[in-house]
DNA sequence: GCCAGCTCACCCAG
DNA sequence: CCTGGGTGAGCTGG
């Protein structure tokens, strides 16, 4: 993911074909603002102690000057919010409660006191603007960064994972939230906990080509795409006599005709007239609004951002939107509807330059139909033991296999070897139901059920406890998440330059089970002996790894507890496992200092004894074809020594703008 | 200039 | 499949 940093801008507007042009006034003056790069502002200083590796750490600020010298002045570009200015007042209260420090949350009842989320009431309390808070400056809302667009990213899913939450368990007062993401998107968008506010044409600083989206407010937060549910994006400039508008960025959702023959054409429908509604009769599209915009860019040649939309495989009901880059419109013309009505009809195709991003799904889908693939090895490495067949690929030499081991789904005990005193389990008949604080599975959560409706984890706890077979709810019960298996169609592979690595064809939302650490339980004592055999495949979560920030900003939520979603723990449950001999698909995970998976505790009842496991969740959202890769950690002794001491340890490849060099 | 209220839109969940 | 609650943002008139 970072090695594409900087690729997606694209050789700017170099020329109009003045020829195209009829009565329209060149837009000369918009020159400047289409030089935005996507380039990553430094990184400031951290905190002494750890360095979090950003996003999940405060973003620094980075004053940057964007204000070009005669640029156009964009207006309207975004609607300002009504109570900028004068947070002062309130911002003392919050800053209070956030340097309380951490404290256990309250009991699972005091924790069921409703939620309110009333609208912010206008001209009496006006709500604070957390950006500032959170480190967002006021440059970094107009012009994003890699950084702050993974920080606001996070900030967006973390935040509709907790609605979610408390919707299911209906702890939420004042009505229901039923569009989670549109409730998140509000928020933020309220509270100032947003970037590339400013719209531009051209690329979105810091939205990278190929990245993936679960919602469209995702990409509102983000700058991406504004509106939304239209289509098309429409930036109003201020021209020499008149207002002007350009079509910035559409949202093609395959709905119609615009399956290409060409993977990188896309022949897209203006927006209006309803054409595609049966009983009325045939309204022609008017030009106006998108449609206009849309003329005006295919006269001035401007750069279109085009994000695909893809119904998702895996969950047919949700759609997948992909960031494809920059287009150019190359033709327009108006067309018929099906119900007979005019439509506008453009043509767009794809600058040439641009990392692959659609096209990777194209190839996917594809391959799963049966088209055969170069660097095939073995159709499964799991011979059987994973309901989906885990392929190993070679592009890149002649490494025939890695060295021998047997797959095994999850964890072996020595006998008699238990980590944790044996408890009962739920009496839940069928499944547990969210907020049902009769469950004990439940109550051990600290009365959250720690995932939502379709399996996807809200918060990182220093423990998730699930249901396991001594409970008496259905083995379908959704608090078994990290038991059910690879979800995902997996790949190991063979990366450039660091041996075997694991990929997934599918894409993989944030917060999703990916597997767990499969392997041998060994004694604690032993692991630096088995370092010192060589042994790479230690699994050690005594070891210090980089603290990030996962979970929802409670100051978001007028939540009765501002510290519960504290995601700093004293000390992990210690637990060595050894995938040398006996592992899973976590063993090819490598390592990155900007990882994109983390690992999560998560304990259940086999056999009357509680056994802890790892399980491996998404930290962000991950396209198709994209590494996998989790943070190492520093043993307790290397850390002690120093971080910079590299004895012993292996040089880092992640490629990571924060790589810290070493690891291991 | 401001804002409430209306309208529009390739939404998303059920 | 279809329905409809819900959202940001443009537009309009007071």
């Amino acid at each position: 993911m970072e090695g594409r940093i900087g690729k997606n801008s694209v050789p700017l507007h170099g020329s109009i074909d003045k020829s195209k042009i009829l009565d329209v006034k060149p837009l000369k003056s918009l020159i400047p603002i289409f030089s935005m790069s996507s380039q990553t502002p430094p990184l400031g200083q951290y905190p002494s102690g750890f360095s979090p590796f950003f996003p999940f750490g405060a973003p620094q600020q980075t004053p940057t000057e964007v204000t070009p010298n005669g640029a156009a002045t964009p207006i309207r570009a975004y609607r300002s919010t009504p109570w900028a200015g004068d947070t002062s007042s309130t911002m003392e209260g919050f800053s209070d409660q956030h340097t309380s420090g951490k404290k256990k949350r309250g009991s699972p009842k005091s924790r069921s006191a409703k939620l309110s989320l009333d609208k912010p009431k206008r001209s009496q309390e006006p709500p604070v603007d957390l950006g500032a808070l959170v480190g967002i400056s006021p440059a970094q809302k107009d012009d994003g960064s890699r950084e702050m667009v993974n920080f606001v990213l996070m900030a967006f899913d973390a935040l509709r994972r907790r609605l979610c939450q408390l919707e299911e368990a209906k702890e939420l007062s004042l009505g229901s939230v039923k569009r989670a993401d549109l409730k998140a998107c509000s928020i933020l968008m309220t509270r100032g906990i947003r970037t590339n506010m400013r719209k531009r044409v051209g690329s979105a600083p810091g939205v990278e080509i190929g990245d993936i989206f679960f919602f469209r407010t995702e990409m509102c937060v983000v700058g991406l795409h504004s509106p939304s549910m239209s289509g098309i994006d429409v930036l109003h400039i201020r021209g020499e006599f008149e207002e002007e508008t350009l079509a910035v960025s559409i949202v093609s959702s395959g709905e119609y005709d615009d399956d290409a023959e060409d993977i990188d054409v896309i022949t897209y429908t203006g927006h209006g007239g309803n054409f595609f509604k049966k009983d009325k009769h045939a309204i022609d599209q008017k030009l106006q609004r998108g449609n206009l915009a849309l003329d005006r860019s295919s006269r001035e040649l401007n750069e279109i951002r085009v994000i695909r939309g893809i119904r998702d495989a895996v969950n047919p009901n949700a759609k997948v939107y992909v960031y494809d880059g920059l287009y150019k419109i190359e033709d327009s013309w108006i067309g018929k509807a099906k119900g007979g009505g005019d439509v506008f009809k453009y043509k767009l195709a794809r600058m040439s330059g641009q990392p692959s991003a659609y096209s990777v799904w194209k190839s996917v889908q594809k391959w799963k139909s049966g088209s055969s693939r170069t660097g095939l090895i073995l159709a499964d490495i799991s011979n059987g033991a994973e309901s989906i067949p885990v392929a190993l690929f070679n592009e890149v030499d002649n490494v025939k296999a890695p060295i021998y081991f047997n797959y095994f789904h999850s964890l072996r005990h020595p006998k008699s070897f238990s980590l944790m005193q044996p408890s009962n389990g739920c009496t839940c008949t069928k499944a547990c139901v969210p907020g049902d604080l009769n469950c004990a599975c439940i109550r051990r959560n600290e009365g959250d059920f720690p995932y939502t409706g379709n399996g996807v984890l809200v918060n990182r706890m220093q423990l998730v406890h699930e249901c396991g077979p001594t409970c008496q709810c259905f083995p379908n019960c959704k608090n078994r998440v990290s038991q059910t298996g690879l979800k995902h169609q997996m790949e190991v592979f063979k990366t450039k330059d660091r041996g075997w690595g694991l990929r997934s064809l599918d894409p993989i939302r944030a917060g999703t089970f990916i597997c767990e650490y499969a392997g041998e339980v060994v004694d604690r004592a032993k692991v630096s002996e088995l370092v010192r055999e060589g042994n790479e495949y230690v699994f050690d979560t005594t070891r210090i790894y980089g603290q990030f920030k996962w979970n929802y900003e409670p100051r978001l939520l007028e939540e009765v507890n501002p510290n519960e979603s504290s995601e700093d723990y004293a000390m992990p449950y210690p637990l060595v496992i050894s995938a040398k001999s006996f592992g899973n698909v976590a063993r090819f995970m490598n390592h990155s200092c900007s990882p994109n998976v983390f690992w999560q505790p998560v304990v259940y009842e086999e056999n009357n004894q509680s056994y802890m496991h790892v399980a491996f969740f998404a930290l962000r959202h991950i396209p198709p074809m994209t590494e996998l890769t989790y943070d190492y950690g520093v043993s307790r002794s290397d850390h002690a020594e120093g971080i910079s001491a590299a004895k012993g340890r292996k040089k880092c490849l992640c490629q990571s703008l924060k790589c810290c060099g070493f690891y291991g």
